[in-house]
RNA sequence: GAGCUCGUAGCUCAGUUGGUUAGAGCGCCAGGUUGUGGCCCUGGAGGCCGUGGGUUCAAUUCCCAUCGGGCUCCCCA
């Protein structure tokens, strides 16, 4: 096929008619989830300052160094937001949400972009929701969240899912856990891989789920975080853990579960499913409580997560879960006839006002093509008009799907209609 | 950033061992029905065979590059 002369950019799609019921569909379920769990929405802008996300993320995570889509106008820096966690702090504490009183409760939906080589699952503008929860720093916060997070797989049928859970503990234990860990790897330096290597001083914890061949055997023998925690750490993550198993929810620990953004404190967690291939991670979250801080609020723990939209629906696609449903709509109106035309393009607005979604042809078609759009658009029903129904007021009202039609009055068929939608 | 692989109509794909007007199914449009859809029949529109260059008398077919898709590594959603 010849080249069209645009084309979104590299890892950008247009998602189209065919495919929207899908993200509306889900986009209503988690507002009416969010909504059961008392979650409010916010919505930040697309680009924030770049110095927010660098110091928010961390100057060497992988997203900061080499995903970023940035630029400078005059004397400001942009960036594209690679996820929320970041922004909806900020906009927490630029916006005193503290004072709202409480923990702020807070879910989210809306496009992330980062510059990666696209693949399966792996867009350079992908969609996310998310939750966070800001203020408190009780297990229950942490188990909420991923409460929702599993409670919205559920409500879509994807139920074959591991959730992955570790703690990271707190600054202290980490650094404590983090010389222990250069103290065991220091001996065998030279048998590291070239990417460990360069981890080694700055966050050797991220050596812990390095897939290079050469690292495992030293991974296999590693000390363990869970060892190095001290007890208020030990303390949360068993909270945590007793919370999710009073709720029935199952999970696996996994120590070597290290995340990519540099705010993770405490409790960290993954969603994995085995139907999305090499990028297998549905959402992923944890606490957080020193970012707020770190951003230049007040101390405030928080905790939360980010789920992969199009992750989802692979998901989905895999397990012959179809979210959309077809499109429908409840009365075509087809016309015969200049007169019928006007006739019809009337009634619309009529029919529109009682609830009834209503269309007809634009285009001035014979009347076999109108039937054939009717049935195309899946109009439940299509009232047909052409001289002789305008001549007695009475109108042909057919059920396209029973192929039944009856003579009624443009009253009775809009009473039918309305009765219907309601 | 690196590797592998693919690129023919809107979609899914045949095909050309290099040679006159490149095919099918589905979809789209129209007709068969002068006022009736979904089935059926007939016809039509729609491709410089991703783009650029090279080899050749001749390239959609061979070679190179490039762009794009898919998959993988890295990392994450």
């Amino acid at each position: 096929m010849a080249q069209p002369k645009y084309s979104t950019h590299l890892g950008m799609v247009d998602i189209l008619p065919d495919e929207i019921r899908k993200w509306q569909f889900l986009e209503n379920l988690i507002r009416e989830e969010a909504h059961k769990f008392n979650f409010e929405e916010i919505r930040t802008p697309i680009m924030e300052q770049t110095e927010l996300i660098v110091r928010g993320l961390g100057q060497l995570t992988d997203i900061v160094s080499k995903e970023i889509f940035a630029f400078s106008r005059g004397d400001d820096n942009y960036v594209l937001r690679p996820e929320l966690t970041a922004p909806v702090v900020r906009a927490y504490v630029e916006n005193h949400l503290d004072q709202r009183g409480g923990s702020q409760k807070l879910y989210y939906i809306g496009p992330m972009f980062r510059a990666e080589r696209p693949q399966k699952g792996r867009q350079r503008q992908f969609h996310q929701f998310g939750v966070e929860v800001i203020g408190s720093s009780d297990a229950v916060s942490d188990v909420e969240v991923i409460a929702f997070m599993i409670h919205i797989y559920h409500k879509i049928g994807i139920t074959n899912t591991t959730l992955k859970l570790n703690s990271i503990g707190d600054p202290d234990s980490r650094e404590a856990y983090k010389d222990a860990l250069r103290t065991y790897l220091k001996p065998n330096y030279e048998k590291l891989s070239e990417i460990s290597k360069k981890r080694f001083e700055k966050n050797p914890l991220r050596i812990l789920d390095s897939k290079e061949e050469e690292d495992q055997p030293l991974i296999e023998n590693a000390p363990l975080i869970t060892d190095y925690l001290n007890e208020e750490s030990v303390s949360h993550y068993s909270r945590v853990k007793e919370y999710l198993t009073d709720l029935g929810i199952s999970f696996e620990e996994d120590p070597y579960l290290v995340r990519g953004m540099d705010y993770y404190t405490q409790t960290a967690f993954e969603l994995i499913s085995p139907d999305l291939g090499a990028q297998d991670a549905l959402a992923g979250g944890g606490r957080y409580d020193l970012l707020i801080e770190e951003i230049g609020g007040q101390p405030t723990p928080a905790v939360g997560f980010a789920a992969g939209i199009e992750r989802l629906f692979i998901a989905c696609e895999e397990l012959g879960i179809d979210l959309g449903g077809e499109k429908e709509v409840d009365v075509y109106i087809v016309t015969l006839g200049d007169h019928a035309r006007r006739w019809g393009l009337k009634q619309l607005p009529k029919l529109r006002e009682k609830g009834v979604s209503a269309t007809m042809d634009y285009m001035g078609r014979s009347m076999k093509a109108q039937m054939k759009d009717a049935n195309r658009e899946n109009a439940r029903y299509a009232i047909i008009v052409g001289e002789n129904e305008l001549n007695e007021g009475k109108f042909t009202f057919r059920d396209m799907k029973e192929s039944k039609e009856e003579a009624l009055s443009f009253e009775e068929i809009s009473n039918l209609l309305a009765e219907q939608s309601a």
